[in-house]
RNA sequence: AGGACUAUAGCUCAGUUGGUUAGAGCACCUGCAUGACAUGCAGGGGGUCCACGGUUCGAGUCCGUGUAGUCCUACCA
């Protein structure tokens, strides 16, 4: 074994092996456990929060594995709608042509082209990361059988009257010329203006004064608002003005949505470009006047004037004019919240079309409910309440999109725009006797692409048809995913799957937080702090990370500050870590309910971890391997108070390990893990083991006793550690697993270590306890005084007991070359000790004596500094046992506790101030 | 405007139904090539648990108010 870990060729060799033995496929078990991945952009790449995730179910799902249970992770990808289409049309861009030259076939082929191209990009890199799903079963969401899945839903939605068309306002971006639906809205707050326009009124007597956001929109107005019972203009209702630049005359309304603190307390109502006025245009039986067009230019129902004009031109244009005509009254800075899409960045327009909407309120009600009921539940619980509200306030939801890649709408429309929904043209023209002249056209858009996820825990699994697959995976056993996606796709896989499977999609929604960079900031492109998982795995030179962060910038100022700030912060790149150290980090960062940091010292301390457990199964392979380990139970064995114990606490391990998984606590795990490794295994019991292994004089049984542990042990850890750390503990098992006795190809299917509370040794731990206090307690002498820890010291123990005395003797090897000791004298009562510095484990004390080794003033000062520690303690025990409520009222058992403790503290103080006493007198 | 979450060591974070002296990793200081590991070993220093008030024999933990920060939903023409 090489002298340090190095991750980098055990890693792609032991994937590959994994994969190609399908391991990874379900392996049969009484009951079915399984998770449905939340399908990547099939054209995207790995970011930190992939990776965050995909560690996560992966330990869910090898721990379940290995736990004897049916495993299925399903693995698939998403096509992404927008965000796919985006992407071939700035190719196209760039090579001169564009998605409408090329018409809707040729394009979608392209699309193909580029997924077929990109595809494998991210499933390649959810392979780096160790994810053992079942790549045999890999799905997207736009093969036939996902596609039939969204068909047969959209139809039977449609004949249930779930689905249907409707004309609305709603959220249009221009550049995609596509309608969205509101979550795909973000509003952000931006600088703006506040226009204050003079509406003359048409009588001549003056005008009103309007504020906007937004003047373009003024050639749409059709009324002005003000509120009912506002004194200084409710003579003016039902007055006319004439509205300028144009030749209409809109009426001013009374309506108590206006704000009279707002503004002039007047509102220019534009019900085609405001879902406010939308509203107010409905009440009042306004006209909707809509003056823009795709694009969000000026349209035809405008004045020539502004025709074709972009949005922001005619707003400039408008501004001008009115100015010119003396109704410009004034412009005030206003700060407002900007609708932008979420995919393009543009601002959204709401605008009114023909699209098709389901029914959310209906298939609502039914998923409340069975999150109420608690068939559904949220880890952390608070995520329900976030669930509940939306859900309890939905609105319809808008799923058809003007977009060529997608689930295209099963919808067809005759001349007279008669709309069939059905399978296909000629299952339409069937059912519904059409004449084969009758010319049909299939409706142009596409379904949003969460309406195909909405399906995905089903359709995976083959619905509509009642597959076997389907029978034993569904439902899925927890869904991992982040607070982001609750609306988009949780709440819409609740809906879809209890209507159509009349059972719940998951039992459990586990909810982790948002993965962001060291500061706090959440990591974007734009921002240049984006960390690469996989650069985390393979490390990267500084200058190419520089070049990934600032590359296809468009402000040359934000690359330089990027540039400057990841020179500061990775001065020497990134090392590579490995897919192990990485994972390890994830899981040490994954308490509940709150967002993580990424620190990179973090990666490097787990990275420093794989090296340990590298170097503990060297050392245990160095001293085990071609020796008697007794795995066959064949001959003699005796097993060390060492062995005893550190089995014990193993078992403890395992029982911690078990129950944090159970609640998601993949934080506490690791932590039991690392503790257990590190702490015991490696700083105690590994140390342990050499007195026994490396003593001439030591039984053959004792000695036979402590490998077979050693290597029982840590085979069983390696099993442990499995989930969290996949790569590592495969490659050291395939040594030590048949040294333990193992059989069997892979750890991965092996099963997972249960906890056997009977092997636990109560009286070794307290044995093994005492003996790290007093090894301890002689250490802590040696680093204060500085004494080297290569010079054999001399101990005298005194006053002890006979427990200690036993203990003295089952142990006296184990001090001897842990606390490095020579000879060790126990002093019977009132026999003379020589002046000492001393340590004390419980009434023993331990003494060192000082002569030519120890500097009286360090001793009196390491002992004063201990002194004031017990009588800060003491005073407080004190105080307590002297507060009669306390001693009244508090439980027996923790006053009791309290006394024992001040009794225990005063001894140690009395021993330690006779101490001190010698020590000033020498 | 409504709601959620967070505040503990220099940094990143644990801390269970209220009950020993509030913990870990990193960083820091001291010593050490000790035959698995210097990506290591041993020892050590470091905390007004955001503030105030309340409940209680007892509060980092429960309740209230406030401050600071993060986020979500709705919305201001």
């Amino acid at each position: 074994m090489e002298k340090t870990f190095q991750p980098a060729d055990i890693e792609s060799r032991w994937y590959q092996e994994w994969e190609s033995k399908g391991y990874f496929a379900p392996q049969g078990g009484e009951e079915a456990y399984c998770i449905m991945i939340p399908p990547p952009n099939v054209t995207g790449s790995l970011h930190m929060g992939h990776g965050f995730q995909e560690a996560i179910m992966d330990a869910l799902i090898r721990y379940h594995r290995m736990a004897g249970f049916n495993t299925l992770w399903q693995v698939g990808t998403d096509h992404a709608g927008i965000a796919t289409q985006m992407v071939v049309e700035r190719q196209l861009e760039a090579q001169g042509t564009s998605r409408k030259a090329l018409g809707r076939d040729k394009f979608i082929d392209k699309v193909w082209e580029w997924k077929e191209e990109s595809g494998g990009t991210i499933t390649q890199q959810l392979r780096r990361l160790g994810s053992s799903m079942d790549w045999t079963r890999e799905r997207f969401t736009m093969d036939p059988g996902l596609s039939d899945a969204v068909q047969e839903v959209f139809i039977r939605l449609f004949r249930e009257g779930l689905i249907y068309r409707g004309q609305r306002l709603v959220n249009w971006d221009p550049s995609m010329h596509t309608a969205i639906s509101d979550l795909e809205v973000v509003s952000e707050e931006e600088q703006g203006h506040l226009w204050h326009f003079r509406y003359p009124l048409t009588n001549g007597e003056g005008h009103l004064t309007v504020a906007t956001t937004r003047p373009e929109t003024m050639l749409g107005d059709t009324a002005v608002a003000i509120h009912p019972e506002d004194e200084r203009y409710a003579h003016l209702i039902g007055q006319t003005i004439d509205l300028p630049l144009t030749d209409r005359k809109i009426p001013i309304i009374a309506d108590d949505y206006v704000d009279r603190e707002f503004g002039t307390g007047c509102v220019k109502i534009t019900p085609a470009h405001d879902f406010n006025d939308y509203e107010m245009g409905r009440r009042h039986d306004l006209p909707v006047i809509n003056i823009l067009n795709d694009d969000a230019a000026i349209n035809d129902s405008a004045p020539e004037a502004y025709r074709g004009l972009d949005r922001f031109d005619a707003r400039k244009q408008i501004v001008a004019d009115l100015d010119a005509l003396g109704l410009l009254d004034k412009i005030d800075d206003h700060t407002l919240k900007v609708p932008r899409g979420d995919r393009s960045g543009v601002v959204i327009e709401p605008y009114l079309t023909l699209q098709w909407y389901v029914d959310a309120k209906t298939l609502a009600q039914p998923a409340i409910e069975a999150v109420e009921q608690g068939n559904i539940n949220f880890v952390p619980k608070q995520w329900e309440n976030t669930y509940f509200a939306w859900m309890r306030d939905i609105q319809d939801w808008c799923i058809s999109r003007q977009l060529w890649w997608g689930h295209r709408i099963p919808a067809w429309y005759d001349d007279t725009g008669k709309v069939y929904v059905g399978a296909s043209e000629a299952a339409v023209r069937e059912e519904h006797g059409l004449d084969d002249k009758l010319p049909l056209h299939q409706d142009e858009d596409v379904l949003d692409t969460w309406f195909s996820s909405a399906l995905w825990t089903f359709s995976t699994l083959g619905w509509p048809e009642e597959t076997p697959e389907l029978a034993t995976f569904h439902p899925s056993s927890v869904l991992v995913t982040g607070f982001d996606i609750i609306f988009f796709w949780v709440a819409r896989m609740i809906m879809m799957t209890l209507h159509f499977r009349k059972e719940v999609p998951f039992h459990t929604v586990y909810v982790h937080g948002l993965v962001r960079d060291i500061e706090g900031q959440k990591m974007s492109k734009s921002k240049g702090n984006v960390l690469d998982p996989i650069d985390l795995i393979d490390g990267i030179e500084l200058e190419p990370l520089i070049e990934k962060r600032t590359g296809g910038m468009m402000q040359p100022q934000m690359a330089k500050r990027i540039e400057k700030s990841t020179r500061k912060q990775f001065p020497d790149g990134i090392d590579a870590y490995g897919t192990d150290a990485l994972r390890f980090t994830y899981y040490s960062l994954a308490s509940t309910g709150r967002d993580i940091k990424f620190d990179i010292g973090r990666i490097e301390g787990f990275r420093n971890f794989c090296n340990k457990i590298w170097n503990a199964a060297r050392y245990v392979l160095m001293n085990c391997e071609g020796e008697d380990c007794d795995q066959q139970d064949m001959g003699e064995l005796e097993l060390s108070l060492a062995d005893r114990w550190i089995i014990g606490r193993l078992q403890e391990t395992e029982t911690a390990v078990a129950q944090a998984v159970e609640q998601y606590r993949f934080d506490l795990a690791s932590q039991a893990l690392y503790e257990f490794i590190w702490n015991e295994y490696c700083d105690w019991y590994l140390e342990l083991s050499k007195p026994v292994l490396w003593d001439e004089n030591a039984s053959s049984e004792a000695k036979r006793g402590t490998r077979r542990t050693l290597i029982r042990v840590l085979e069983t850890w390696l099993r442990l550690l499995h989930p969290f750390m996949p790569f590592i503990t495969e490659e050291i098992w395939q040594t030590v697993g048949p040294l333990a006795g193992k059989s069997g190809a892979t750890i991965m299917l092996q099963p997972y270590p249960k906890a056997d509370p009977a092997t636990v040794d109560t009286a070794a731990n307290a044995d093994i306890e005492w003996l790290k206090d007093v090894i301890v307690g002689v250490r802590n002498i040696r680093g204060e005084m500085n004494i080297p820890p290569g010079k054999e010291l001399t101990v005298l123990l005194k006053n002890g007991d006979d427990t200690d005395k036993s203990r003295l003797e089952l142990m006296a090897p184990f001090l001897r070359k842990l606390a490095k000791l020579g000879d060790i004298t126990w002093l019977s009562a009132g026999e003379d000790a020589p002046v000492a510095a001393t340590a004390l484990v419980g009434n023993l004390e331990i003494l060192v004596p000082m002569a030519g080794l120890i500097d009286q003033d360090a001793e009196l000062a390491r002992l004063a500094k201990e002194i004031e520690k017990l009588e800060q303690d003491l005073k407080r025990i004190q105080g307590k046992l002297s507060n009669a409520s306390f001693v009244d009222r508090a439980p027996a058992e923790v006053v009791s506790k309290e006394r024992d403790k001040l009794q225990a503290q005063e001894q140690a103080l009395t021993k330690l101030r006779e101490q001190e006493q010698r020590i000033r007198e020498m």
